[in-house]
DNA sequence: TATGGTTTGTGATATTTATCACATATCCAA
DNA sequence: TTGGATATGTGATAAATATCACAAACCATA
């Protein structure tokens, strides 16, 4: 049973029908993730698919030697496609999942699926709206990694970053490193280049985003 | 009405059901598309879910000065995700597709969807494996260029044309060099260096895969 | 206010990849 | 067989990115 009511749970998921978020209400359990968090990690194997309702969860992709690559965020609304892809055939995860701030999740479990998809109309579109934005989404990074150089990179990065947490960016520059999987000094050097172009203003711990 | 009967249908997709595969047999089209021939486009709408019967399928994505990135092929028993995905909410395609072999193509249309949805396990189960499998490719291309440098891009690339193909490949460096979004030059000098290694054996046109 | 940890700045250098210029090789068709 | 198109080879150089070394700035707190 999910801390939100039916009608609660319409507002954060407004394709949901009443007897849909019915059935998730009764069904569903909420559960808080801590800051830093983990909802899952390669290996492990899903339970429950997992909605947002408040919060944000950091998606990235682990290379062999310890390298990370920031994918996405989730946010209130969304859905964690992989959580539901791999239910359905019992595969683990392939990728880390984090909070990166307190996020609230309703957790449903693998046995309901069956259920969902042949009763719920609304249920089918949403799960396809998810894989199918969560597709989009990744299919963008990979232009980006493809096409452009660490400099568009770096700012299709900021501009992310600003969109899900505002315009004043607490990141250092090592941390920015990790996610767009190049190196400290060469992250120091671009920002200071996009200073200069006044798309950010810097302090230490901050980056402004001016876009 | 496909060319396929039920029966063979349930050999191509070994998923489906008999009353699926009947399904599918009465309301699918059967289509030939040249080697070469476009199946979609971006910017395109889909009118159909494509299932691939024969033949072979690329998919690549293309950047914005009319770079090239191949991502992954389909092939006999697959159907492509988006045209399902976008298809649900009637968005554009984003990615090209052609045949590189003739390929034959089942091609249901949209208005199907729901009803297929709703009333076939199988159907959602095939969907759902569709999708999954798509998603795991697509991270696993992010993988090879974030984390990795040319000369294990270029092998990757060659291995997997390899699987599709079989071990001679008929495959310009120019031609690969667009697939990787590299240059000539440098695919003739790594592939050279991959020779030295005793991976490939080069002749003109052809690469000799012999890993 | 002294101290040590963290963050940022920056030159020097190495590595990787791209680009340019041109030579050579191979094949096909006239 | 020859001429032109296509494919490949390779040195020189440029550009992008990574790495190393170390300095300076900032911050918390003892």
């Amino acid at each position: 049973m999910t801390s939100l009511n039916p009608k609660e749970l319409m507002e954060v998921f407004p394709i949901f029908t009443p007897d849909l978020a019915s059935f998730i209400h009764e069904h569903g359990e909420t559960k808080i993730f801590k800051q830093g968090e983990v909802l899952m990690r390669p290996g492990q194997f899903f339970k429950y698919a997992m909605l947002i309702v408040g919060g944000r969860v950091k998606l990235y992709r682990e290379g062999e030697e310890g390298e990370e690559f920031f994918m996405y965020f989730l946010e209130r609304g969304e859905a964690c496609a992989l959580s539901m892809l791999c239910m359905a055939r019992n595969q683990s995860s392939t990728v880390m999942a984090i909070a990166v701030e307190e996020t609230e999740v309703i957790m449903i479990p693998i046995q309901q699926m069956d259920t969902l998809m042949k009763s719920f109309t609304a249920w089918y579109h949403f799960v396809i709206e998810t894989y199918r934005s969560r597709f989009e989404e990744l299919l963008t990074v990979v232009d980006q990694i493809a096409f452009k150089n660490m400099d568009e990179r770096l700012e299709w990065y900021l501009k992310r970053q600003a969109t899900a947490f505002g315009n004043d960016l607490n990141l250092t520059h090592q941390q920015i490193a990790h996610d767009i999987n190049s190196s400290r000094e060469v992250v120091s050097r671009l920002l200071k280049k996009l200073e200069k172009l006044g798309r950010v203003r810097m302090e230490r711990n901050t980056i402004h985003w001016l876009g």
